[in-house]
DNA sequence: TGTTGATGGTTCATTATTTGAACCGTTGGT
DNA sequence: ACCAACGGTTCAAATAATGAACCATCAACA
């Protein structure tokens, strides 16, 4: 791996429980040695990309991601153009919408949108990374994937995050083969207990898909009514989300999707 | 410079203009040999921070921009935590609000609200560099830093964007001293003709700038009544976001800043 | 149809940069 | 007064970056 690739790695360090991050601290996360940890970390600081703050001169993200990251959006109108869609079907739905993209290995939440009309919901926070296996957005987004990166993410270790959570790749691969069928992966529990989801593939062109639409609830105002609410709204806002980005579901799938509408 | 550096520079090289940029390009811009450029994309890729797109195999700024800048949002809500401030200030005053952060050696547009009330606004663009010397925002900070940061600023190139856009480093110098007095910058048509605005600079914790906040409209639209207005609107929102950062502005300015009100 | 010039991408000997153990100066706790 | 942890620095040794020359491909053009 080159130099780039690892002052890179030292940026994935950066989690929302561990926003600051010490030189030692760095560079025993990193396995890499502190002056290089050093090294790295002040050539990126120069550009803005970490900043060191306070007495304890501990590092954290810099004010550039910001703009690199509105730069981003002005090309690439990914959440920006999605967000009143996604603020529509919360409404909509009357429970919390969000919205996943797919970077490499790894299953982002980029933006979400509650709903005023019950006290109880389901929180969400910014940039949060979903377990494939656990969430119906990760089962969405990993059962529309070509076969060889599904296996690859299968083959992972599955931690069993609540009591009903789905750990075994053959089973898995079972649901999700059922996911394929229905177009919509839905998931009670299985990531955190009390919360139901649904969630729909989000496709740029081609039949991979590259992000998730999910709406989550509280398991115990589950009823058959509000599901078929939810899959009927999740269908027509995944396909105006895909619509906006200028991108088009599989024949397929849009097909199955109509029928929930 | 490090390798490091290198890559990030190639970053600098995406503008709104020229959002996608293929490698001979980006190696030309750069001034790399393009075997490097190649090897410092591919790495970049591979985080996410790149990606290469369509027939032609471009480069953009990749997804992983936008959950760095998610990650550093919740860390420090800069961005968030303004908006509804700007959006308010937006409405008070009728006219374009904006909040713009210092980035080493430029001055970034990070965010912006416009108001309904008007057919004819000043437009604005996320992630906008705004000159130093031509904008009352650039003023605005650049007023309020160390005197040696100030003169490296001043001593790089000025271009006349109109007609009556200052470009004398020593008239400049007597502006900024007016501005420190006063609390606040004002520029009409420096930028661009027929748009005048009024600038309040930001603090963290300190004497020293780290952003600006600002109103800019239609110069056929200024009255004394508009431009104390928008003064004392400015001076509040200014004084809330410092707040809603956690920070201070230095007494001086606060003082100003209570008069205006 | 063959030529030209552009593109993205690759190779590999040369070279310059990165690396890391050991070091320094501070700080905070015992 | 001590110790351990912190951030940061040094410099010879090791390793990774570099770039001229190279392909393959494509589009325009004669």
């Amino acid at each position: 791996m080159g130099t780039v690739g690892k002052a890179l790695d030292l940026l994935n360090l950066f989690t929302r429980q561990r926003a600051l991050v010490g030189l030692s601290e760095m560079a025993r996360l990193s396995g890499l040695n502190k002056a290089t940890c050093h090294r790295l970390l002040t050539e990126m600081e120069s550009r803005g990309l970490v900043e060191q703050v306070g007495a304890a001169r501990e590092y954290r993200l810099g004010p550039a991601v910001l703009r690199l990251a509105a730069l981003r959006e002005t090309a690439v109108p990914t959440r920006d153009a999605a967000m009143p869609v996604l603020q529509a079907l919360a409404r909509a739905t009357g429970e919390t919408a969000h919205l996943s993209l797919r970077e490499g290995d790894k299953l982002v939440t980029i933006a979400f949108a509650y709903s005023p009309t019950h006290a109880t919901k389901v929180m969400m926070e910014d940039a949060d990374i979903l377990p494939w296996h656990a969430t119906s957005s990760g089962q969405a987004v990993i059962a529309f994937l070509p076969e060889a990166e599904r296996e690859a993410l299968l083959a992972r270790p599955l931690p069993r995050l609540t009591d009903v959570t789905e750990t075994d790749p053959g089973q898995l691969r079972a649901r999700l083969d059922a996911v394929r069928l229905r177009g919509f992966a839905e998931t009670t529990g299985t990531f955190e207990t009390d919360a139901q989801s649904v969630a729909l593939p989000l496709f740029l062109n081609g039949d991979e898909a590259v992000g998730a639409l999910g709406v989550a609830f509280p398991a115990n105002r589950s009823t058959p009514d509000l599901l078929s609410c939810i899959r009927r709204e999740l269908a027509g806002a995944a396909a105006e989300i895909i619509d906006l980005w200028g991108g088009q579901s599989p024949p397929g799938v849009a097909l199955l999707w109509q029928r929930l509408t």
